[in-house]
DNA sequence: CACGATATGGAGACAGTTTCCGTTTGTCAA
DNA sequence: TTGACAAACGGAAACTGTCTCCATATCGTG
Protein backbone atom coordinates (compact mmCIF):
# COMPACT_ATOMS: atom_id res chain seq x y z
CA UNK A 1 0.00 0.00 0.00
CA UNK A 2 2.74 2.10 0.97
CA UNK A 3 4.58 1.33 -1.99
CA UNK A 4 3.61 -0.06 -5.52
CA UNK A 5 1.97 3.26 -6.29
CA UNK A 6 3.78 5.84 -8.10
CA UNK A 7 0.33 7.85 -7.81
CA UNK A 8 0.14 10.99 -10.33
CA UNK A 9 1.50 14.53 -8.64
CA UNK A 10 -1.80 15.96 -8.48
CA UNK A 11 -3.40 12.81 -6.90
CA UNK A 12 -0.81 13.24 -4.30
CA UNK A 13 -1.57 16.91 -3.67
CA UNK A 14 -5.20 16.21 -3.55
CA UNK A 15 -4.31 13.37 -1.14
CA UNK A 16 -1.89 15.56 1.39
CA UNK A 17 -4.46 18.65 1.22
CA UNK A 18 -7.36 16.14 2.43
CA UNK A 19 -5.19 14.68 5.14
CA UNK A 20 -4.12 18.33 5.99
CA UNK A 21 -7.97 19.49 6.08
CA UNK A 22 -8.63 16.49 8.10
CA UNK A 23 -6.24 16.91 11.01
CA UNK A 24 -6.97 20.33 11.37
CA UNK A 25 -10.87 19.70 11.70
CA UNK A 26 -9.55 16.60 13.87
CA UNK A 27 -7.43 18.75 16.04
CA UNK A 28 -10.16 21.37 16.48
CA UNK A 29 -12.78 18.82 17.62
CA UNK A 30 -15.30 18.30 14.46
CA UNK A 31 -15.74 14.31 14.25
CA UNK A 32 -18.79 14.37 12.79
CA UNK A 33 -19.06 16.49 9.27
CA UNK A 34 -20.79 15.32 6.92
CA UNK A 35 -18.52 13.30 4.19
CA UNK A 36 -19.67 15.37 1.44
CA UNK A 37 -19.23 18.77 3.17
CA UNK A 38 -15.73 17.49 4.23
CA UNK A 39 -14.92 17.28 0.82
CA UNK A 40 -15.74 20.46 -0.32
CA UNK A 41 -14.29 22.38 2.87
CA UNK A 42 -10.86 20.80 1.30
CA UNK A 43 -11.64 22.36 -1.99
CA UNK A 44 -12.24 18.66 -3.95
CA UNK A 45 -15.35 16.73 -4.99
CA UNK A 46 -16.89 13.81 -3.67
CA UNK A 47 -15.52 11.67 -6.20
CA UNK A 48 -12.09 12.35 -5.43
CA UNK A 49 -12.54 12.34 -1.08
CA UNK A 50 -14.18 8.95 -1.63
CA UNK A 51 -11.27 8.11 -4.87
CA UNK A 52 -8.82 8.39 -1.60
CA UNK A 53 -10.66 7.59 1.64
CA UNK A 54 -12.86 4.98 1.10
CA UNK A 55 -14.31 5.27 4.18
CA UNK A 56 -14.16 7.84 7.21
CA UNK A 57 -12.39 4.98 9.05
CA UNK A 58 -9.78 5.01 6.41
CA UNK A 59 -9.62 8.59 6.49
CA UNK A 60 -9.28 8.52 10.27
CA UNK A 61 -6.60 6.10 10.20
CA UNK A 62 -4.58 7.72 7.54
CA UNK A 63 -4.41 10.89 9.70
CA UNK A 64 -3.54 8.80 12.70
CA UNK A 65 -1.14 6.15 11.52
CA UNK A 66 1.88 8.44 12.03
CA UNK A 67 0.75 9.03 15.06
CA UNK A 68 0.33 5.54 16.31
CA UNK A 69 3.44 4.66 14.27
CA UNK A 70 5.56 6.79 16.45
CA UNK A 71 3.84 4.87 19.27
CA UNK A 72 4.91 1.67 18.08
CA UNK A 73 8.56 2.75 17.92
CA UNK A 74 8.38 5.06 21.28
CA UNK A 75 6.98 1.14 22.86
CA UNK A 76 10.19 -0.26 21.48
CA UNK A 77 12.61 2.06 22.69
CA UNK A 78 10.93 1.80 25.98
CA UNK A 79 11.38 -1.92 25.40
CA UNK A 80 15.08 -1.33 24.96
CA UNK A 81 15.96 1.16 27.64
CA UNK A 82 13.88 0.27 30.85
CA UNK A 83 13.55 -3.02 32.72
CA UNK A 84 10.35 -4.99 30.78
CA UNK A 85 7.81 -4.27 33.42
CA UNK A 86 8.67 -1.29 34.07
CA UNK A 87 8.73 -0.36 30.47
CA UNK A 88 5.47 -1.80 29.73
CA UNK A 89 4.34 0.85 32.57
CA UNK A 90 5.76 3.85 31.00
CA UNK A 91 4.11 2.76 27.74
CA UNK A 92 0.91 2.18 28.67
CA UNK A 93 1.16 5.68 31.01
CA UNK A 94 2.24 7.04 28.01
CA UNK A 95 0.10 5.75 25.82
CA UNK A 96 -2.78 7.47 27.64
CA UNK A 97 -1.06 11.06 27.96
CA UNK A 98 -1.10 10.44 23.84
CA UNK A 99 -4.87 10.40 24.10
CA UNK A 100 -4.97 13.18 26.09
CA UNK A 101 -3.64 15.62 23.71
CA UNK A 102 -4.53 14.15 20.53
CA UNK A 103 -8.47 14.10 21.23
CA UNK A 104 -9.37 12.17 18.27
CA UNK A 105 -6.53 9.41 18.65
CA UNK A 106 -9.08 7.67 21.51
CA UNK A 107 -11.92 7.75 19.01
CA UNK A 108 -10.04 6.28 16.16
CA UNK A 109 -8.31 3.94 17.84
CA UNK A 110 -12.05 2.85 19.64
CA UNK A 111 -12.95 2.41 16.12
CA UNK A 112 -10.35 0.50 14.62
CA UNK A 113 -9.87 -1.53 17.34
CA UNK A 114 -13.77 -2.92 16.95
CA UNK A 115 -13.84 -3.35 13.27
CA UNK A 116 -14.56 -6.58 12.52
CA UNK A 117 -14.00 -5.60 8.90
CA UNK A 118 -9.94 -6.56 9.56
CA UNK A 119 -8.97 -4.65 6.36
CA UNK A 120 -7.87 -1.32 7.95
CA UNK A 121 -7.47 -2.68 11.48
CA UNK A 122 -4.14 -3.23 10.98
CA UNK A 123 -3.09 0.11 12.78
CA UNK A 124 -4.67 -1.77 15.61
CA UNK A 125 -3.10 -5.09 15.24
CA UNK A 126 0.92 -3.14 15.05
CA UNK A 127 -0.19 -1.35 18.52
CA UNK A 128 -1.31 -4.81 19.24
CA UNK A 129 1.90 -6.39 18.30
CA UNK A 130 3.98 -3.94 20.64
CA UNK A 131 2.02 -4.49 23.50
CA UNK A 132 2.40 -8.23 23.15
CA UNK A 133 5.95 -7.61 22.66
CA UNK A 134 6.36 -5.91 25.98
CA UNK A 135 4.64 -8.39 27.88
CA UNK A 136 6.25 -11.34 26.41
CA UNK A 137 9.65 -9.60 27.49
CA UNK A 138 8.56 -8.94 31.10
CA UNK A 139 7.63 -12.66 31.05
CA UNK A 140 10.39 -13.65 30.05
CA UNK A 141 12.16 -12.11 33.01
CA UNK A 142 9.86 -13.43 35.61
CA UNK A 143 8.50 -9.69 36.29
CA UNK A 144 5.31 -9.95 35.07
CA UNK A 145 2.50 -12.90 35.25
CA UNK A 146 2.51 -15.29 32.04
CA UNK A 147 -0.97 -16.21 32.34
CA UNK A 148 -2.80 -13.35 30.87
CA UNK A 149 -2.15 -12.46 27.26
CA UNK A 150 -2.06 -9.25 25.50
CA UNK A 151 -5.49 -9.45 24.57
CA UNK A 152 -6.36 -8.76 27.89
CA UNK A 153 -4.04 -5.67 27.71
CA UNK A 154 -5.85 -4.74 24.64
CA UNK A 155 -9.78 -5.19 26.04
CA UNK A 156 -8.54 -2.59 28.37
CA UNK A 157 -6.93 -0.01 26.32
CA UNK A 158 -10.03 -0.52 23.92
CA UNK A 159 -12.16 0.68 26.88
CA UNK A 160 -10.39 3.47 27.84
CA UNK A 161 -10.30 4.96 24.32
CA UNK A 162 -14.14 4.23 23.61
CA UNK A 163 -14.73 5.93 27.27
CA UNK A 164 -12.50 8.62 26.47
CA UNK A 165 -14.75 11.30 25.95
CA UNK A 166 -16.52 10.88 29.66
CA UNK A 167 -16.07 13.60 32.26
CA UNK A 168 -13.01 12.65 34.25
CA UNK A 169 -11.75 10.20 32.20
CA UNK A 170 -8.10 11.20 32.37
CA UNK A 171 -8.21 10.22 35.78
CA UNK A 172 -9.67 7.03 35.29
CA UNK A 173 -8.04 5.80 32.62
CA UNK A 174 -4.63 6.30 34.91
CA UNK A 175 -6.58 4.53 37.47
CA UNK A 176 -7.57 1.80 34.93
CA UNK A 177 -3.79 1.33 34.33
CA UNK A 178 -2.70 1.11 37.41
CA UNK A 179 -4.90 -1.30 38.11
CA UNK A 180 -3.69 -3.74 35.34
CA UNK A 181 -0.05 -2.80 35.83
CA UNK A 182 -0.62 -3.65 39.16
CA UNK A 183 -2.45 -6.88 38.32
CA UNK A 184 0.23 -7.84 35.29
CA UNK A 185 3.13 -7.88 38.30
CA UNK A 186 1.41 -10.04 40.57
CA UNK A 187 2.53 -13.82 40.31
CA UNK A 188 0.20 -16.19 40.32
CA UNK A 189 1.21 -18.67 43.33
CA UNK A 190 1.42 -21.63 40.99
CA UNK A 191 -1.02 -24.35 41.34
CA UNK A 192 -3.74 -21.84 43.02
CA UNK A 193 -7.52 -22.23 41.41
CA UNK A 194 -8.35 -19.57 39.87
CA UNK A 195 -10.63 -16.81 41.89
CA UNK A 196 -10.56 -16.71 45.81
CA UNK A 197 -8.55 -16.00 48.61
CA UNK A 198 -4.93 -14.32 48.53
CA UNK A 199 -4.92 -13.55 44.85
CA UNK A 200 -1.86 -11.31 44.51
CA UNK A 201 1.23 -12.89 46.03
CA UNK A 202 3.89 -10.60 46.77
CA UNK A 203 4.75 -9.59 43.17
CA UNK A 204 8.78 -8.64 42.81
CA UNK A 205 9.24 -9.92 45.84
CA UNK A 206 10.12 -7.04 46.35
CA UNK A 207 10.00 -5.66 49.91
CA UNK A 208 12.14 -7.42 52.77
CA UNK B 1 -41.35 5.24 33.41
CA UNK B 2 -42.49 1.96 34.64
CA UNK B 3 -45.38 3.05 36.89
CA UNK B 4 -47.58 6.23 36.05
CA UNK B 5 -48.68 4.90 32.38
CA UNK B 6 -51.59 3.30 32.43
CA UNK B 7 -50.99 2.10 28.53
CA UNK B 8 -53.90 1.39 26.22
CA UNK B 9 -54.18 -2.74 25.84
CA UNK B 10 -53.48 -2.74 22.05
CA UNK B 11 -50.39 -0.72 23.08
CA UNK B 12 -49.27 -2.58 25.26
CA UNK B 13 -49.44 -5.53 23.12
CA UNK B 14 -47.41 -3.82 20.51
CA UNK B 15 -44.89 -3.54 22.82
CA UNK B 16 -45.09 -6.78 23.76
CA UNK B 17 -44.99 -8.06 19.88
CA UNK B 18 -41.84 -5.67 19.13
CA UNK B 19 -40.17 -6.58 22.43
CA UNK B 20 -40.79 -10.48 21.57
CA UNK B 21 -39.61 -9.91 17.82
CA UNK B 22 -36.24 -7.74 19.27
CA UNK B 23 -35.58 -10.97 21.52
CA UNK B 24 -35.88 -13.86 18.98
CA UNK B 25 -33.46 -11.77 16.32
CA UNK B 26 -31.11 -10.71 18.81
CA UNK B 27 -30.86 -14.15 19.96
CA UNK B 28 -30.13 -15.31 16.43
CA UNK B 29 -27.32 -12.48 15.76
CA UNK B 30 -29.28 -9.95 13.98
CA UNK B 31 -28.68 -6.39 15.20
CA UNK B 32 -27.98 -4.21 12.46
CA UNK B 33 -31.43 -4.84 10.69
CA UNK B 34 -32.85 -1.93 9.07
CA UNK B 35 -35.12 -0.31 11.83
CA UNK B 36 -38.02 -0.09 9.00
CA UNK B 37 -37.32 -3.80 8.04
CA UNK B 38 -37.83 -5.13 11.82
CA UNK B 39 -41.48 -2.39 11.92
CA UNK B 40 -42.73 -4.73 9.48
CA UNK B 41 -41.03 -8.52 10.35
CA UNK B 42 -43.19 -7.77 13.92
CA UNK B 43 -45.56 -6.87 11.92
CA UNK B 44 -46.72 -3.64 12.74
CA UNK B 45 -45.95 0.10 10.94
CA UNK B 46 -42.98 2.30 11.67
CA UNK B 47 -44.71 4.71 13.15
CA UNK B 48 -45.87 2.20 15.71
CA UNK B 49 -42.31 1.29 16.05
CA UNK B 50 -40.65 4.63 16.72
CA UNK B 51 -43.60 5.63 19.09
CA UNK B 52 -42.54 2.49 21.32
CA UNK B 53 -39.41 2.49 20.94
CA UNK B 54 -37.69 6.45 19.56
CA UNK B 55 -34.25 4.86 18.80
CA UNK B 56 -32.10 1.74 18.29
CA UNK B 57 -30.87 1.92 22.01
CA UNK B 58 -34.11 1.82 23.33
CA UNK B 59 -35.34 -0.91 22.14
CA UNK B 60 -31.80 -2.65 23.24
CA UNK B 61 -32.41 -1.15 26.44
CA UNK B 62 -35.28 -2.35 26.91
CA UNK B 63 -34.74 -6.01 25.76
CA UNK B 64 -31.91 -6.59 28.12
CA UNK B 65 -33.14 -3.88 31.29
CA UNK B 66 -34.43 -7.29 33.03
CA UNK B 67 -31.35 -8.92 32.07
CA UNK B 68 -29.15 -5.62 33.32
CA UNK B 69 -31.30 -5.27 36.79
CA UNK B 70 -31.04 -9.15 37.25
CA UNK B 71 -27.41 -8.27 37.18
CA UNK B 72 -27.54 -5.88 39.72
CA UNK B 73 -29.10 -7.47 41.96
CA UNK B 74 -26.89 -10.77 41.92
CA UNK B 75 -24.47 -7.75 42.87
CA UNK B 76 -26.47 -6.96 46.11
CA UNK B 77 -26.83 -11.00 46.97
CA UNK B 78 -22.84 -11.38 46.71
CA UNK B 79 -22.13 -8.11 48.22
CA UNK B 80 -24.07 -9.55 51.18
CA UNK B 81 -23.06 -13.25 51.59
CA UNK B 82 -19.01 -12.72 50.28
CA UNK B 83 -16.26 -10.82 51.70
CA UNK B 84 -16.14 -7.17 50.03
CA UNK B 85 -13.36 -8.49 47.77
CA UNK B 86 -14.36 -11.64 47.06
CA UNK B 87 -17.94 -10.48 46.12
CA UNK B 88 -16.39 -7.94 43.83
CA UNK B 89 -14.31 -10.76 42.34
CA UNK B 90 -17.59 -12.99 42.13
CA UNK B 91 -19.84 -10.55 40.21
CA UNK B 92 -17.42 -9.61 37.48
CA UNK B 93 -16.80 -13.04 36.28
CA UNK B 94 -20.31 -13.47 36.51
CA UNK B 95 -20.83 -10.25 34.63
CA UNK B 96 -18.22 -11.99 31.88
CA UNK B 97 -20.49 -15.32 32.01
CA UNK B 98 -23.45 -13.09 31.40
CA UNK B 99 -22.18 -11.52 28.61
CA UNK B 100 -20.92 -14.64 27.03
CA UNK B 101 -24.54 -16.54 27.41
CA UNK B 102 -26.77 -13.04 26.03
CA UNK B 103 -24.50 -12.18 22.69
CA UNK B 104 -26.12 -9.13 22.36
CA UNK B 105 -25.58 -8.21 26.36
CA UNK B 106 -22.48 -6.86 25.07
CA UNK B 107 -23.17 -5.20 22.34
CA UNK B 108 -26.05 -3.70 24.21
CA UNK B 109 -24.02 -2.52 26.85
CA UNK B 110 -21.25 -1.04 24.81
CA UNK B 111 -23.61 1.14 23.09
CA UNK B 112 -25.03 2.18 26.62
CA UNK B 113 -21.82 2.87 28.15
CA UNK B 114 -21.07 4.88 25.68
CA UNK B 115 -23.83 7.10 24.78
CA UNK B 116 -23.07 10.61 25.84
CA UNK B 117 -27.01 11.23 25.57
CA UNK B 118 -27.73 10.36 29.21
CA UNK B 119 -31.16 10.21 28.76
CA UNK B 120 -31.19 6.70 27.98
CA UNK B 121 -27.87 5.17 29.88
CA UNK B 122 -29.52 4.78 33.22
CA UNK B 123 -29.47 1.07 32.77
CA UNK B 124 -25.69 1.81 32.31
CA UNK B 125 -25.56 3.76 35.51
CA UNK B 126 -27.34 1.67 37.68
CA UNK B 127 -24.61 -1.05 36.69
CA UNK B 128 -22.20 1.30 37.47
CA UNK B 129 -23.47 2.12 40.83
CA UNK B 130 -23.39 -1.45 41.95
CA UNK B 131 -20.22 -1.90 40.45
CA UNK B 132 -19.23 1.33 43.01
CA UNK B 133 -20.52 -0.25 46.26
CA UNK B 134 -18.99 -3.23 46.01
CA UNK B 135 -16.04 -1.26 45.51
CA UNK B 136 -16.55 0.95 48.26
CA UNK B 137 -17.61 -2.07 50.45
CA UNK B 138 -14.05 -3.22 49.82
CA UNK B 139 -11.97 -0.33 50.48
CA UNK B 140 -13.82 0.32 53.71
CA UNK B 141 -12.91 -3.04 54.96
CA UNK B 142 -9.21 -2.84 53.94
CA UNK B 143 -9.00 -5.52 50.99
CA UNK B 144 -9.19 -3.65 48.30
CA UNK B 145 -7.43 -0.34 47.79
CA UNK B 146 -8.70 2.85 48.05
CA UNK B 147 -7.18 4.95 45.06
CA UNK B 148 -8.64 3.92 42.20
CA UNK B 149 -12.31 4.12 41.34
CA UNK B 150 -15.36 2.56 40.06
CA UNK B 151 -14.89 4.63 36.87
CA UNK B 152 -11.63 2.87 36.05
CA UNK B 153 -13.34 -0.55 36.45
CA UNK B 154 -16.69 0.18 34.45
CA UNK B 155 -13.84 1.52 31.71
CA UNK B 156 -12.67 -2.03 31.78
CA UNK B 157 -15.82 -3.62 31.39
CA UNK B 158 -16.60 -1.36 28.58
CA UNK B 159 -13.64 -2.50 26.74
CA UNK B 160 -14.62 -5.68 26.78
CA UNK B 161 -17.93 -5.71 26.19
CA UNK B 162 -16.61 -3.33 23.32
CA UNK B 163 -14.41 -6.18 21.88
CA UNK B 164 -16.55 -8.98 22.92
CA UNK B 165 -17.66 -10.45 19.25
CA UNK B 166 -13.00 -11.08 18.56
CA UNK B 167 -12.28 -14.50 18.40
CA UNK B 168 -10.76 -15.66 21.84
CA UNK B 169 -12.35 -12.94 23.23
CA UNK B 170 -13.75 -15.16 26.44
CA UNK B 171 -10.77 -16.21 27.17
CA UNK B 172 -9.12 -12.91 27.03
CA UNK B 173 -11.89 -10.91 28.84
CA UNK B 174 -11.58 -13.59 32.12
CA UNK B 175 -7.78 -12.88 31.66
CA UNK B 176 -8.79 -9.17 32.15
CA UNK B 177 -11.22 -9.55 34.58
CA UNK B 178 -8.04 -11.86 36.76
CA UNK B 179 -5.57 -8.66 36.19
CA UNK B 180 -7.72 -5.99 37.95
CA UNK B 181 -9.11 -8.06 40.73
CA UNK B 182 -5.69 -8.73 41.37
CA UNK B 183 -4.75 -5.09 40.71
CA UNK B 184 -7.77 -4.11 42.80
CA UNK B 185 -6.14 -6.33 45.86
CA UNK B 186 -2.98 -4.91 45.87
CA UNK B 187 -2.40 -2.34 48.32
CA UNK B 188 -0.19 1.01 47.40
CA UNK B 189 2.27 1.21 49.39
CA UNK B 190 1.95 4.43 51.39
CA UNK B 191 3.83 7.51 50.24
CA UNK B 192 5.35 5.79 47.00
CA UNK B 193 5.15 7.61 44.08
CA UNK B 194 3.35 6.86 41.12
CA UNK B 195 4.59 3.87 38.79
CA UNK B 196 7.81 1.97 39.83
CA UNK B 197 9.07 -1.01 41.69
CA UNK B 198 7.27 -3.10 43.69
CA UNK B 199 3.67 -2.52 43.02
CA UNK B 200 1.54 -5.09 44.47
CA UNK B 201 2.39 -5.20 48.38
CA UNK B 202 1.11 -8.67 49.27
CA UNK B 203 -2.74 -7.74 48.98
CA UNK B 204 -5.16 -9.88 51.09
CA UNK B 205 -2.14 -9.40 53.77
CA UNK B 206 -5.36 -8.34 55.68
CA UNK B 207 -6.39 -11.23 56.49
CA UNK B 208 -4.76 -13.53 59.48
C1' DC C 1 -73.65 3.40 22.22
C1' DA C 2 -71.43 7.54 21.53
C1' DC C 3 -67.70 10.30 22.31
C1' DG C 4 -62.99 11.71 23.50
C1' DA C 5 -58.60 10.00 24.09
C1' DT C 6 -55.17 7.04 22.38
C1' DA C 7 -52.86 4.39 19.08
C1' DT C 8 -52.02 2.89 14.34
C1' DG C 9 -49.77 2.52 9.64
C1' DG C 10 -47.37 3.84 5.94
C1' DA C 11 -46.48 7.45 2.49
C1' DG C 12 -43.20 10.73 1.84
C1' DA C 13 -39.80 14.28 3.35
C1' DC C 14 -35.17 14.28 4.66
C1' DA C 15 -30.18 13.63 5.35
C1' DG C 16 -26.17 11.44 4.37
C1' DT C 17 -23.61 8.18 1.35
C1' DT C 18 -21.96 6.38 -2.79
C1' DT C 19 -21.72 5.73 -7.74
C1' DC C 20 -21.09 7.04 -12.31
C1' DC C 21 -19.39 9.19 -16.23
C1' DG C 22 -18.17 13.24 -19.23
C1' DT C 23 -14.36 16.37 -18.71
C1' DT C 24 -9.81 17.79 -17.32
C1' DT C 25 -5.01 17.10 -16.32
C1' DG C 26 -0.54 14.91 -16.01
C1' DT C 27 2.93 11.97 -18.15
C1' DC C 28 5.69 10.02 -21.53
C1' DA C 29 7.41 8.88 -26.11
C1' DA C 30 8.30 10.46 -30.45
C1' DT D 1 6.92 20.63 -28.59
C1' DT D 2 3.24 17.98 -29.41
C1' DG D 3 -0.01 14.08 -29.52
C1' DA D 4 -2.12 10.34 -27.32
C1' DC D 5 -3.40 7.81 -23.49
C1' DA D 6 -4.16 6.75 -18.84
C1' DA D 7 -5.11 8.64 -14.49
C1' DA D 8 -7.65 11.65 -11.78
C1' DC D 9 -11.30 15.03 -11.20
C1' DG D 10 -15.90 16.93 -9.89
C1' DG D 11 -20.45 17.03 -8.93
C1' DA D 12 -25.11 15.67 -10.36
C1' DA D 13 -28.05 11.96 -9.59
C1' DA D 14 -29.38 7.61 -7.60
C1' DC D 15 -29.71 5.20 -3.34
C1' DT D 16 -30.32 3.94 1.43
C1' DG D 17 -31.96 4.20 5.86
C1' DT D 18 -34.24 7.34 9.35
C1' DC D 19 -37.92 9.77 11.09
C1' DT D 20 -42.30 12.69 10.88
C1' DC D 21 -46.87 13.52 10.13
C1' DC D 22 -51.65 12.92 9.94
C1' DA D 23 -55.94 10.72 8.19
C1' DT D 24 -57.86 6.65 9.96
C1' DA D 25 -58.95 3.00 13.26
C1' DT D 26 -59.45 1.32 17.97
C1' DC D 27 -60.09 1.50 22.89
C1' DG D 28 -62.51 2.32 27.10
C1' DT D 29 -65.63 4.88 29.75
C1' DG D 30 -69.88 7.52 31.21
Amino acid sequence: MTTGKPLRADARRNRDTLLAKARELFASGCFDLRFDDFARLAGVGTGTLYRHFPTREALAEAVYREELTAMCSCARELQESLPAAEALAAFLREFVSHLHTHQGLARTLATLMATRSDALADGGRELGRAVADLLAAGVEDGTLRGDVGAGAVMMVLHGICAAYDQPGARAEADSAITLIVDGLRSVRPLGASHGQGGGSGSASGVAP
